[in-house]
DNA sequence: GTCATGAGATTATCAACATCATCCTATAGA
DNA sequence: TCTATAGGATGATGTTGATAATCTCATGAC
């Protein structure tokens, strides 16, 4: 059947923000072909309309995944002054929202060692995704000169990415929080 | 055919070894039955002989893997002063070649996005070799009292964790020896 | 109104896996 | 030396998942 003309991108989004959410909530073997093309309302026949292979969802899917993570990161650091904007990040990133809703939250808390397992070309492409990423976050780092604003992305990014994967392996609320009540108060007085 | 009484137990330590390296190395779904199998030398076959289930089998795994790294690290505390003991943890578990061998590493570096989506039954039992592994560390951990000490394990294996994780993503190995030093320098001064 | 088109459905194929029933046979224990 | 035993092999089953060929029919272009 023919569609409007703009409905096949349409559908092509909804399917990658449904698999962006499922890869991050499952992971990479949990989100499986079928089951992404049901939460887009289709069968999955028409999966390989859409991608040349699942690979290819999979990493438009962390595309879209860390684009949404750096939206949620720039709009809280946007709220306050641009001295403090780095905290507001923290606060956010080692929120418990954010550790008990890990399919909306950062692909890498979610999907880090699984990713580490891929071939060098997803890598190669996954590299371009993280690049793209710091440099959206590094206006909000603390530090004067460019080495610092670096080097404290990745100390806070491991920190608060540690804690995150830590605290979702502990099936109590109150230990999870402890975990990362701890690494907040350690990076907030360390810069 | 009747095997010699202690070659049951030689053979099911050999499994859970095998399969402790496999699980780390390949992530939880990547350890199948018969490769674990075939890796201690025999068939798929038997694996019911040695364990009710492969969560069964998941789990001895683990426990396994933390007693390792508990092992590993207490070897290189012990090698120096009391006060200097947990400097020669971050400097071990943060080096390349930690990094770049996943499976005979930290499990929950290579595995704690996995572990987190397990059930709530395996949860408690992981939480278990988790405290183990936590009182084994907190000896050498730095600070008087001990809550300092246990909130400098939190933080300190929490940045280490996040740290090899991001690296193991990426392609190079350059990049991967920044990230882990950016984090090494920065626990080393903070306490 | 017609009809060619292409997105999506249906169905098939092939591989990997967990699990288990059944069979085989070397050896421990007499 | 004999034999019951249990560790391991063989092979089957059912499931899940990726990939792909083929069919269908609503809609845009005419």
């Amino acid at each position: 059947m023919r569609y409007r003309p703009q409905h096949k991108a349409e559908i092509h989004q909804k399917i990658v923000k449904d698999a962006a959410r499922r890869l991050r909530g499952e992971g990479l073997t949990g989100a499986a072909v079928s089951e992404v093309m049901r939460d887009a309302g289709l069968t999955h026949g028409g999966f390989y309309k859409h991608f040349g292979s699942k690979d290819e969802l999979v990493l438009e899917s962390l595309r879209q995944a860390f684009r949404e993570l750096a939206d949620f990161m720039a709009r809280a650091a946007e709220k306050c002054r641009p001295e403090t904007a780095w905290k507001a990040i923290v606060k956010a990133y080692l929120s418990p929202e954010h550790c008990d809703h890990a399919e909306g939250g950062c692909p890498l808390a979610a999907l880090a060692p699984e990713l580490a397992r891929t071939d060098k070309t997803m890598k190669a492409q996954i590299l371009r995704e993280l690049t793209r990423y710091k440099s959206r976050m590094l206006p909000f780092m603390p530090g004067r000169r460019p080495t610092d604003k670096e080097r404290a992305f990745t100390v806070i990014i491991s920190t608060m990415l540690g804690a995150v994967a830590i605290a979702r392996v502990l099936p109590d609320r109150a230990a999870r929080a402890r975990v990362l009540a701890s690494a907040r108060d350690f990076l907030l007085r360390s810069f």
